[in-house]
DNA sequence: CCTTGCATCGCCGCGATAGA
DNA sequence: TCTATCGCGGCGATGCAAGG
């Protein structure tokens, strides 16, 4: 009788809005056993898995419905907190894609500049069969040594660049999501102005 | 109303796979 | 090799229409 499977637990509107606020303050894009820490802080008794299957479900719920209300232009959505959580976490996402894109390059630019050295270092320490060659050893050492001087500058400069573009990078990113957050919360502030007026409205009418 | 049948959603378990 | 994570199929829950 007893199939050993779990009962099913269906997440409601309150358990996703507490889950999502957790997703955010923890950010488990960044950290994986995050995951698991959200599920021991929420009420609901939901394992790590349940948790980041639920939200990536309800991303791609959100992804999906920001490139309809994309397609159909000048119907608005409408944009409550749930909404503006799910874009926010969206955004969390898509920053850890991109960064970690840019470490799996960085890393196989690191790999081949390795290559590419123990290449140059062994081509110039190969020992040569002629007595002239034997001659030219300390010039060789000295050509190690400026190019092992050579290779540490180039990588200091390279990761200089790096950083200063990866600093540059952040501070766009930065500055775009805030745009974002604003714009929402105007949003949602002039359809609870917009409400609130309708409420009124009514309310004085029935009042008549 | 109640019941039945069907479709859809989404939760859960199992096996595969990647990474340490 | 071990462990964490993922992909996928099975299946329970839910909603809805149709028929009695």
């Amino acid at each position: 009788m007893d199939s050993g499977r779990k009962k099913q637990f269906r997440f409601s509107e309150q358990d996703d809005m507490k889950m999502l606020r957790e997703v955010i303050s923890r950010n488990p894009f960044k950290d994986r056993g995050k995951w698991l820490e959200i599920s021991l802080a929420l009420p609901m008794s939901v394992d790590a898995r349940r948790v980041r299957e639920r939200t990536v479900l309800l991303m791609e719920q959100r992804r999906k419905a920001n490139s309809s209300s994309l397609k159909k232009s000048g119907v608005d959505e409408v944009y409550g907190e749930k909404e503006i959580l799910l874009d926010e976490i969206l955004d969390l996402a898509n920053d850890e894609e991109e960064k970690k894109k840019d470490d799996k390059s960085k890393a196989i630019k690191e790999e081949v500049l390795c290559k590419d050295i123990r290449k140059r270092a062994l081509d110039n320490l190969t020992p040569s069969k002629s007595d002239e060659n034997l001659k030219k050893m300390p010039k060789k050492s000295t050509s190690v040594m400026s190019f092992l001087k050579e290779k540490a500058e180039l990588e200091r400069q390279s990761k200089e660049d790096e950083l200063a573009l990866r600093r540059e990078q952040f501070n766009l990113e930065k500055e775009r999501f805030e745009i974002e957050k604003q714009e929402r919360l105007q949003k949602l502030e002039m359809e609870k102005q917009q409400s609130k007026l309708m409420f009124e409205l009514f309310s004085k009418c029935l009042n008549k």
